[in-house]
DNA sequence: CCATAATAGTGTCAGTAGAACACTAGCGAG
DNA sequence: CTCGCTAGTGTTCTACTGACACTATTATGG
């Protein structure tokens, strides 16, 4: 039984929102397995923290971000995943405010870089898989939940919230429908502020509960 | 970095309908730690095996179950969570029809049994928070998707659909409106059988897509 | 054979949620 | 002051959901 040759990572999926679309942040290997190619944020788990914890450490380390939106998503754990060996990865994905997505001051990657879902280069390993995952979970969640918030700075336009959406869902909403059921929800509280550019100034609004 | 030390188990909620409760199978252990306390049933991931192949072994030496629903849950990996050390287990429900499960010719087990979730003993481990991630899963997918079928024999009344899903959910469901819901889905098709038993024979239903 | 016990099976109405659809309001730039 | 641009706003129809009570059919037992 060979029970210790079993290695663990994870594996992160980090998703923002930049010119209307929804990205995706990957890394270029610097090494080999797949040297040069893109692949996920990630990393060997250590024997003293948690699975979170890693991707959080790993989140900071590879890319700077913090403070994140941060969920577990599924284990992956074909033999044959990694041609270096046994690797079960466990994904997550984790979702920045647009307002803090550009800021990649990475130390362990040589080159990082926003894509959109919808144009992906060749990832590393089964690092697509992986990235189609996410995207169904997102797409699922927002339906139900308040992730969306957490792609948004912490006052945003209602126009911005459904720009998002869109971007998520990949397909255009009704304005009117679309402000009727936020509103309904009542999860959103309209401020006195008004967003500065842009022709007509629209009202700023905030998330109710805690971030 | 002590990238190796981590080991890489499987855990399965099995549940099942009995007596129209919702149960779940549980083992009691042989051997420290926890001896003699139940535990779900769950072993090593073997270093060429994917992680459901391994789920499905453990089924099949523990329990003598076999093909099964089986769906991934979630990977628990606290540092803490078992004292021989850092073991990260894989989580994952199976759903067991109610025609087959009191076959509990099992091997590995000394003793083995189902228990209705409202009436579980004290069980090893974090095993009691994995119980309760599955239960919470398993009402949430019987809302949107056909994993209820899973727990019936290939014929069935819609009163035995109902009383599946008034075991999950843990409530009473008006019988016209379960059974106008049921039947406009689509996914049921009337056979020409009765059931035999009780008072006034039922007609009995099959699941329209393939098991 | 008739009464009883037990479960099967059936329809309506009211309230709510979701989808389709077009125009006016306010600001900046030129 | 006109144009360009985005903000913001209601109604109607349809589909789904939930509440609610009685008749039909069989087996059993007196």
């Amino acid at each position: 039984m060979s029970k210790h040759e079993i290695q663990v990572t994870v594996d992160i999926v980090v998703f923002t929102i930049y010119q209307h679309r929804l990205n995706v942040l990957l890394i270029q290997r610097g090494i080999p397995p797949f040297k040069w190619q893109y692949a996920l944020p990630g990393g060997f788990v250590l024997t003293n923290e948690t699975l979170e914890a890693a991707a959080f450490r790993e989140l900071r380390e590879e890319t700077g971000t913090e403070n994140v939106y941060l969920e577990q998503l599924f284990t992956f754990g074909d033999p044959k995943r990694d041609p270096r060996g046994r690797v079960v990865t466990v994904a997550f994905y984790a979702l920045v405010p647009s307002d803090q997505s550009p800021l990649l001051a990475g130390t362990d990657a040589a080159a990082a870089g926003w894509f959109p879902v919808d144009e992906l280069p060749s990832v590393a390993f089964d690092h697509h898989e992986i990235i189609d995952y996410a995207i169904n979970r997102l797409r699922n969640k927002l339906e139900y939940t308040t992730v969306g918030f957490e792609l948004l700075p912490k006052k945003f336009t209602l126009t911005a919230l459904q720009v998002l959406h869109e971007a998520i869902l990949g397909k255009a909403l009704d304005k009117r429908n679309f402000r009727r059921k936020i509103l309904a929800l009542g999860l959103v509280k309209a401020t006195k502020e008004m967003e500065a550019t842009g022709r007509k100034p629209a009202r700023l609004y905030s998330f109710r509960n805690a971030r």
